[in-house]
DNA sequence: TTGTTTAGTTGACTCATTGCACTTTCCTAC
DNA sequence: GTAGGAAAGTGCAATGAGTCAACTAAACAA
């Protein structure tokens, strides 16, 4: 779906990736991550077990396939936001339109249900999350043009994607991503750039 | 050194357990931890593998030996603060008082160097922490007077343990760490007790 | 067509981790 | 004291994840 690869030879990779993906979400789902071996999901989409490592690097990552996405989007939202708009409103827009109704897909159940029950699934979800952090707070420190490891930025990054695993089992999950966003909203600020003097700084970045 | 265990059998499992962290230790530091099996670990400390599991849940817990008292440590800096002063005050000083100078113990730097040149400790150190959120949490939410689920204590609890993370190789980590909670100082509030009007109510909480 | 890349296979291997049956050691109650 | 039970430890076998090396075969570039 996303770009259709140009070659033959990429074509089928991508296909027994594929095939191997959907089998092992189909065999999670129905025994359980635990019930379920490598073995068997090699044997379900007819292909070798060192195949299957060969494509995905490890038990835990057939279950999260596609996450490279949602890296882009964040540092797209972050760099792309509307003039004038702070850089906490723009990621709290972001979260609020983009994540909340991804999560709220009545076919996402099941496989949430599979990652909440399963303590290593989710252990790796959050370290999927935070693993995004560099690159979430190289793209604010660019848009207020300080350096890539400042810290303000880098904690801004970190607790925006530390929201999910907060808001994860809410009853209302938009209400309490809004209220951990009125938090940083009210608590971060911008770090003043080295070489300009703090007067007039208006939130305008890009 | 914690508390010396009563029977002669404690006294000697406490000394097993101590036996094997201590090998595991040793050759970690100087063999690195991918090169160490728990074969070798077992035999350096005279004993059989299943022993080392029946000590430790697994191959990291081998590192991160003592882990409980941080969290009392951390309730507890919460719980017995001065009266009159905040919640994210007392975190701010248990910080900087108490896991800094640890952090900064000379004896510490193979260990740090270890962890922070394995991947797989690194996360594991990462959730080791956050898995204190839920009784840090109920901590405060105690303190002032809510339900242990309470989303401004959780999140409040867990952005303090996730600074250890985000002052990681820092410079300064004592700036680092006040930079940090500057941001939560100003944005975080205690959330309002359901029942009692928010007319005259002071911090004395105990 | 020929040669090169690269996906995939096969099978053996290492290692963490668990379960089971058994011995030993300590503690407790008689 | 001594008989039992609880708990620590052992040995062994098994499962399952992940790796490695040598090989086959399809696809591609020339």
């Amino acid at each position: 779906m996303t770009v259709s690869p140009v070659s033959r030879r990429e074509r089928k990779k991508a296909a027994t990736r594929q095939a191997i993906a959907d089998a092992a979400l189909e065999l999670f789902l129905e025994r359980g991550y635990d019930q379920v071996s490598i073995r068997d999901i090699a044997e379900a989409a007819d292909v070798s077990t060192t195949t299957v490592f060969k494509h995905f690097t490890g038990k835990e990552a057939l279950v999260f396939d596609q996450d490279e996405e949602r890296e882009t989007e964040l540092v797209a939202a972050v760099r792309q936001r509307p003039a004038g708009q702070s850089i906490p409103e723009a990621l709290r827009r972001h979260v609020l339109d983009t994540w909340l109704p991804i999560e709220a897909h009545p076919q996402r159940a099941g496989f949430t249900q599979l990652v909440d029950s399963t303590p290593e699934l989710r252990a790796y979800a959050e370290h999927m999350w935070t693993r995004h952090t560099d690159a979430l707070a190289a793209a604010i420190a660019d848009e207020l043009g300080v350096g890539h490891d400042d810290l303000a930025c880098t904690t801004l990054a970190r607790y925006v994607l530390e929201i999910p695993a907060l808001a994860r089992g809410r009853q209302d999950r938009r209400a309490a991503v809004e209220t951990i966003f009125d938090i940083l909203a009210r608590g971060w600020q911008p770090p003043g750039r080295p070489t300009t003097p703090p007067t007039g700084g208006s939130t305008t970045g890009s």
